[in-house]
DNA sequence: AACATTCTAATGTCAGGACAAAGTATTGAC
DNA sequence: GTCAATACTTTGTCCTGACATTAGAATGTT
């Protein structure tokens, strides 16, 4: 079962070794040099043909067995499942996604305040009362056609932002680049029927399918950056993931 | 900054060190022990207060930082982050996540077949030709009330099943005690609107919202076990999820 | 007083070793 | 030939040790 995935690990490299290992296991994996259902070396070895120690090889499989690609069995050894899951959900905007995608997203800025923030608000972001928050409703297009409406919630206490900006690049591009490192978000996916005031804006149907997500996301400083409320049309949007028993 | 949170580490009992420390910190933060925004002790004071390595307390920390409830940064220390988030997204079956909260879920087969799989079955679960499988309709009830209507294709090769099964308990039980052990599954969530057959079932008017879920169910030795397309009544029903940035 | 430098504390990475536990395959007894 | 006991392979857990990197505080210099 010598399944000889001629990696190279450049030691002078910045990036850890661990890693240069998950991003090469992956690439052999998406390029078929690794088949579904195959078996890999036992991490020993493998460890030994990297010149690597164990620790740092069982530290890569381990991020490749939770991001699903590989399964490991006691006794047994590791091998490649699947390569068609998709990968899980990531946190990232709905814009970074699409121009990943080779899309090319448009953004409107329908309204744009920095106002108070509500009662509502104020627990979400877990801000003290009297505190001003950005709030802005956004419709985004790909080909000219409406895919999502999007109303957020921003605390103004780590980076100022206008409608210009929102109209031209994604709202966690603009944070990002104001210095916030987001750590987690927490979000829920839900379903709704398109009202009066949704329906025109997405060009659909009143009464046709939405997708709903509401999600709070944090800072590696626990700070509750941002908050908002989306729908998509669900002709055009769905959410992909891959869970992985622990 | 010594926060003693008293954890007691039985080295006799067979469940992990590092996996004993997870739950002493989980429970400690549910508590309210560890308050949100608190910093915890280093990894060196911390593994040494319990008598444990370096690795081993990291091992245990970085499932926390994984799950969403400590954040890490270099330099500084970890802190907890906010107790209100979620926990993330399992693998099970809803039946369970009913049964663990507390609630008495029923469930009525509509339907029971054991039939040849059609060409979207055969491609979804990567069977060969005239393979056959169980095919079967549920309607998923809490409190009397409809909440989910479920539609499931079960490969045939691993354990024998029965209508009487499935009505007084979930698919997944069944099939675990049939020998799978379960490693991942991708899923895909949408909406949709409830048409003339879907309605009446649960008891929802035509043209209400549903949250719609499709998931392919793979196994530890990376044979598709199931898929199945699920409704959801969306005023009852919808998917929280915690992310997090790797 | 403002700025650059140095120091310190904490997490991040990596090594090498040891033993335990679980499956699988082999061997042996009947 | 069948079944149970044994050996082997592979992953799972845990340890000690070392150095790198980063963020922030303290310090010194201009």
């Amino acid at each position: 079962m010598a399944n000889q995935l001629s990696l190279s690990i450049d030691r002078s490299s910045p990036v850890p070794l661990y890693h240069q290992v998950v991003q090469g296991i992956e690439a052999a994996i998406h390029s078929g040099v690794l088949e579904p259902g195959s078996r890999l070396d036992n991490e020993i070895d493998l460890a030994a043909q990297l010149n690597l120690s164990r620790p740092t090889m069982r530290k890569a499989m381990d991020e490749l067995v939770r991001s699903g690609l590989l399964v490991r069995k006691r006794g047994v050894g590791t091998q490649v499942v699947s390569s068609q899951v998709r990968r899980p959900l990531e946190l990232s905007s709905l814009f970074d996604d699409l121009s990943n995608n080779g899309k090319k997203p448009t953004t409107d800025v329908l309204s744009f305040s920095h106002v108070e923030a509500d009662a509502a608000t104020l627990t979400a972001l877990q801000l003290p009362a009297g505190s001003k928050v950005y709030h802005f409703t956004r419709l985004r297009k790909v080909g000219g056609k409406p895919l999502a409406l999007m109303e957020n919630w921003v605390r103004d206490d780590i980076t100022s932002m206008d409608e210009a900006q929102l109209s031209s690049e994604g709202l966690y591009s603009i944070l990002r680049r104001g210095g916030v490192n987001f750590r987690l978000a927490s979000q829920r996916i839900g379903a709704m029927i398109a009202n009066d005031y949704q329906a025109p804006l997405l060009e659909a149907e009143v009464g046709s399918a939405l997708v709903t997500m509401e999600r709070t996301a944090v800072d590696d400083t626990g700070r509750m950056v941002e908050t908002g409320h989306h729908v998509y049309r669900a002709d055009s949007y769905s959410f992909e993931m891959t869970l992985v028993q622990r």
